[in-house]
RNA sequence: GGCGGUGUAGCUCAGUUGGUUAGAGCACACGGUUCAUACCCGUGGCGUCACUGGUUCGAAUCCAGUCACCGCUACCA
């Protein structure tokens, strides 16, 4: 049944579990979030997936640190701060994947497996050093420089025994182990090929070209095994070593369509993923790292990547755009931002405010501003006065698809042709341009409603007709505009859609359903009480 | 150091292959209206399009350089 629909397969990336969700975290979230939406309301067959990263050393220590008796209790007692916020906030996630999870260690162990038999895979002695807390190894050469930085900085020489992080300036150990390596530096070529043939693949363009002056520079072989610790999947067929993270996390995006397991029909049927939502710190895994693991297991790779930029606050005392972090004292929890804004709002704002792909500003004021403008004033405002009047002028319901409802309207005009547009700005991520579209037809209806005065119409029997005609156009454009912020704002179009008796549930048939004359009406209508209370200053 | 990006009204941003007086929304001011969440509608001011020089009949849009911010990468000496 479902098969004979489109598969639509988004991911977000998989969550560390160490760190609760934050405001960039819930970003990339409800983005992957809307487009899952949209994807369902055009009639694809959706799986959306996120879940959590449960594996490393930092993991184990964590759970030590904290008193937990195993890992596995340290990451279950967090699994409810990421699954919580996402139900709050209207998260509509398929599939919440953990990599602790049996089906994905089944697959990881199948994925290693294979990479050993196509000859992509070989154990080596690795000499180097070490960063602990960020299990990341250094070359002699990286580590040597660093020293010198800082000493020309005037800082005090490091511990010859233990120098210093080049990333994180604590003290790296000398390590000398045996682990396994994937042969990145095969894939160099294939991959420029790839990203030659596929110019969609990575966007917006600027991350593209990040990525392929990276490959161009040249890919050394990849170290994808541990065995200083053992909070990891153990490598099948050497178990001393368990998988560290490029072979382990990367890989839930198929585990969890069950690759690797005794029914792998899922997998067969939705991969390769339609999009992987990720943040650009992450670009290079999912755009070098992971397509060539799948190049090298013979798996065709996901269609595209989109990569989204980082949250930025603009500090309204001196007007400048700083990084957001607790050690600025600047950081936002959504928390505080739900409670401001309410959900719907809260995902409007950094939906349609927000430009995707760059790093963008976001700021209290804006905040406000936005809400009251766009939500408040024009949408809900909207809502307000259409079911007011219709119920007043109708005795309480909507008024009959009038004969003449084909005729042409302004509002009429302002909704036709509205689907193709915000289709396509969906379709690219770009939804504030997609939200701006319908804007356009709320703009449109309260510009109709002051030309048209249903008010005088109503005080003149005579023009009960023409009354009738402009509700039902106004209730008609509502219609079609809630359908369209349904993505954006899940429960206030069901509110909305309540309110004038219409299906509970959002459509299935995007197109059709902002066809004009969709309504039939004649059904109750309710005003309600504010969909956006306005937020005084 | 190399590569790339950004810099347009107070704020968030559009500005296709260079072409009449540079745009939108918000914010602000004034006027109108009253169905509505003091809302909606209309009108208006606001910018040397980062700076300098160049190409052109004509550049925010092309070229060179400068400055600022950002990203990736490299520091091979």
């Amino acid at each position: 049944m479902a098969a004979d629909k489109p598969s639509y397969y988004i991911s977000t990336p998989i969550y560390y579990v160490n760190a609760k969700p934050h405001l960039g975290t819930a970003y990339c979230t409800v983005m992957a979030d809307v487009q899952a939406r949209f994807r369902r309301a055009c009639g694809a067959d959706v799986k959306f997936l996120t879940g959590m990263d449960e594996h490393g050393e930092k993991v184990a220590e964590a759970a030590e640190k904290n008193g937990f008796a195993t890992p596995q209790d340290w990451c279950d007692s967090m699994e409810p701060a990421f699954r919580d916020l996402w139900e709050t906030l209207e998260i509509s996630n398929d599939d919440f994947i953990r990599t602790t999870q049996p089906r994905h260690v089944a697959g990881v162990q199948k994925f290693l497996k294979v990479l050993l038999d196509r000859g992509y895979i070989y154990k080596d002695a690795y000499d180097g050093w070490y960063c602990r807390p960020d299990e990341t190894y250094f070359t002699e050469t990286q580590v040597r420089h660093h020293e010198e930085a800082r000493q020309a900085a005037g800082e005090a020489p490091a511990d010859p025994e233990h120098p210093l992080c080049p990333d994180c300036d604590r003290p790296l150990e000398r390590i000398k182990e045996e682990s396994w390596f994937f042969k990145l530096s095969a894939f160099e070529q294939p991959l420029l090929d790839f990203y030659e043939a596929h110019p969609d693949f990575i966007q917006p363009e600027t991350r593209r070209n990040e990525v392929l002056s990276f490959v161009k520079g040249g890919l050394k072989d990849l170290s994808i095994s541990r065995s200083t610790f053992d909070w990891g999947v153990p490598f099948p067929f050497d178990e001393k070593h368990v998988a560290y993270v490029w072979v382990d996390a990367l890989l839930n995006y198929i585990t969890a369509l069950g690759y690797g397991s005794d029914d792998e029909s899922e997998f067969e049927r939705r991969w390769p993923a339609q999009v992987h939502v990720v943040g650009k710190d992450i670009i290079r895994f999912h755009c070098v790292i992971w397509p060539a693991l799948l190049m090298a297991a013979g798996l065709p790779l996901p269609e595209k990547v989109f990569v989204h930029g980082f949250l930025t606050v603009r500090n309204e005392q001196t007007g400048k755009v700083e990084k957001m972090s607790k050690s600025r004292g600047n950081a936002i929890a959504p928390e505080e931002v739900i409670d401001l804004l309410g959900v719907d709002a809260y995902r409007y704002y950094f939906m349609s405010d927000v430009i995707h792909g760059t790093d963008a500003p976001i700021s209290w004021g804006r905040m406000r501003q936005v809400y009251n403008a766009d939500l408040a004033n024009s949408w809900g405002n909207l809502v307000s006065r259409a079911l007011n009047m219709s119920a007043k002028y109708f005795d309480g319901c909507a008024p009959e698809r009038p004969a003449g409802y084909e005729a042409a309207t302004p509002l009429k005009a302002a909704c036709e042709g509205v689907f193709d547009a915000y289709a396509e700005h969906m379709a690219a991520f770009n939804y504030q341009a997609a939200c701006a579209d319908v804007m356009g037809i709320v703009e449109a209806a309260n510009l109709y409603i002051e030309n048209s005065a249903p008010w005088a119409l109503a005080k003149d029997p005579a023009r009960a007709d023409e009354l009738a005609l402009v509700i039902w156009n106004v209730l008609e454009a509502i219609r079609i505009a809630a359908e369209l912020y349904d993505p954006f704002m899940p429960a206030i179009s069901a509110e909305v859609r309540r309110r004038m008796s219409l299906a509970a549930v959002p459509t299935r048939d995007l197109k059709a359903a902002c066809a004009w004359g969709g309504l039939a009406g004649g059904q109750p209508v309710e005003k309600g009480a504010a969909l956006f209370p306005r937020l005084q200053d």
